[in-house]
DNA sequence: TGCATCCATAACCTGACGGCATGGATGTCG
DNA sequence: CGACATCCATGCCGTCAGGTTATGGATGCA
């Protein structure tokens, strides 16, 4: 006899989609189940949340004021929930660390090393994210803090320090008619199949498409969807189509079958760390940061001020 | 795998107990359910969230940092529950009324009255809540305005319009030796055992034994506790004890075996409605209170403009 | 030493919940 | 006008989550 965020994120989902069906498969449950659990939820308020008609489920009055509600409510248990494990890896001593695949590539271990000087006490666990994951956990709160590429989806909702720019390059299959060239033109590449990342990732893929970089009448060709650094490469050694990565992919993700060749007309690529706004008094995350500025050389691009505090004490 | 505001309902009754079997009665389950729930919950979050020890259940870091955010999840889902359900009853044109027995008396009815001409299309809901309720209703959104007597528990956090003001009598047997009095000073009844509210009705309880109408050294003696008028009654007629009520409940509830008799020494008591400050904008709730105080002729203590408005429109 | 207090565990049982298959209502289109 | 597509509701069934009772282990206390 108690409203349970389960039911709420059902109704979110209907709410949203105005429509059983397709709610259903977005929760990754069957639509009667979906049904019932509306019905549940209508029965425990002792309110009809929607009319059913043929053309879907829309909100009644008392469902509107429901919606309205709703958001607050979700994010108050992800709040929750996230500052919670934080506190458990804070306790732990660990500071958990996501990162793309081609983040930050080879500084990555000096940043570490790096933390691991600053404080001894505190263990470093590095998590790679799937590309279908742009924010590399931070944004469900699964990590401290993510090393990312530039820009990221929701960025501004986060704290940012820039670490270092480089230029993008094309990735071809060895066999490909420009694989030996010294440099290309990225017009070059208009009518090539390219290999995305899941449409999901929204401006991560587009980026990484480089759609800014392309008239509106040359649509990108997709040539496979894929998750991961391996399947990407795989993809790309196969044939199926060529990428765009940064330029160090060429000394970290070096593969016979695939050639790195430098590309002009595409902007150049920044890596940067991120944390979430509620952290910035979180001196182990402060110290983070600095190990990676300090690491690349950079200086905080907001001003020390706006980082985290240093100090040694254990996290409040 | 989703965290339930029923676990964190659990979560919070241990936290602040400290001691899984008094929150396992409060929470009306066993202990060993409790044990699976907390489990359950630090297995979700994974996270330890109490340190067991022979004492009991004592929060560790992430456990105070959830703490620190389960009341605030906890509200919003009750705000969430209690706008729907609201909305429900202005779709149903229903404005659902708490009172407490012995509040309005006979006035209720032509409150009701003067509602109906005011707005014919809605019907009130009159809900009897028993004196363990004492805001009727009010504090889970159960009713959208309550006539109750003043003051109440949590007052100012609600609307408040004083109707009438009247003197308390004494209720006694008809056997008892102060039964034939014409009137009594309340010192002359301190030693008398009362028939009290339950004990966690708190100030609404102290208020009608007048425990501040009684000197420190003389406390009061219960005779019964009981939470409804009838059962209140026929203690008194069966001699268990006495008790304090409204004048008005001398008309309202005369019954063989039960004498009502004038006391002075005690201060008078008032009746007043109230509603959710949420509801400041809601007109149908705006007539109720207009009506409330043109049927006992009262001015509106903070000038009309304090209170929702007036209109026929439905509610938004 | 016996008792009281607290939490954990074990064994068991019920029903909530999800899945599949299907039905009913209602637009749409050839 | 009938076949079809689209949506939501329903019936049936299997599984497991979550509750209960009974009991055990640890630990102060009289």
């Amino acid at each position: 006899m108690d409203v349970d965020s389960r039911l709420l994120r059902s109704f979110a989902a209907v709410a949203e989609e105005g429509n059983l069906t397709r709610a259903a498969e977005r929760l990754f449950v069957s639509q009667p189940a979906l049904t019932k659990q509306i019905r549940q939820l209508e029965q425990l308020l002792g309110v009809r949340l929607f009319t059913r008609s043929r053309a879907g489920m829309a909100l009644t009055g008392p469902g509107r004021a429901l919606a309205a509600r709703t958001p607050a409510v979700l994010a108050a248990v992800d709040t929750a929930v996230r500052e919670t494990r934080s506190a458990g890896r804070a306790q732990a001593r660990v500071l958990r660390v996501g990162f793309l695949a081609s983040a930050a590539n080879e500084a990555t271990q000096d940043i570490v090393a790096e933390f691991g000087r600053r404080r001894p006490g505190t263990r470093v666990e590095l998590r790679q994210a799937a590309w279908s994951n742009p924010t590399a956990g931070l944004a469900d709160g699964d990590v401290d803090a993510a090393l990312l590429r530039l820009p990221f989806p929701g960025q501004d909702t986060y704290r940012v320090e820039t670490l270092l720019t480089e230029d993008r390059v094309a990735v071809l299959p060895a066999t490909h008619p420009l694989a030996d060239r010294a440099r290309l033109d990225f017009a070059e590449l208009w009518d090539e199949p390219f290999i995305a990342a899941p449409p999901t990732t929204g401006s991560f893929r587009d980026y990484w498409l480089a759609v800014e970089a392309r008239p509106a009448d040359r649509p990108v060709r997709i040539g496979a969807v894929t998750d991961q650094p391996d399947e990407w490469l795989s993809a790309i050694a196969n044939g199926y189509g060529i990428a765009l990565a940064p330029a160090s992919a060429a000394r970290f993700y070096a593969r016979p079958g695939v050639t790195y060749v430098p590309v002009d007309g595409v902007a150049p690529t920044s890596v940067g760390v991120a944390w979430a706004p509620a952290d910035d008094g979180n001196p182990v995350v402060g110290d983070f940061v600095r190990s990676c500025l300090d690491v690349v050389g950079a200086a905080p691009t907001s001003g020390p001020s706006a980082l985290p505090p240093e100090g040694h004490g254990p996290q409040a």
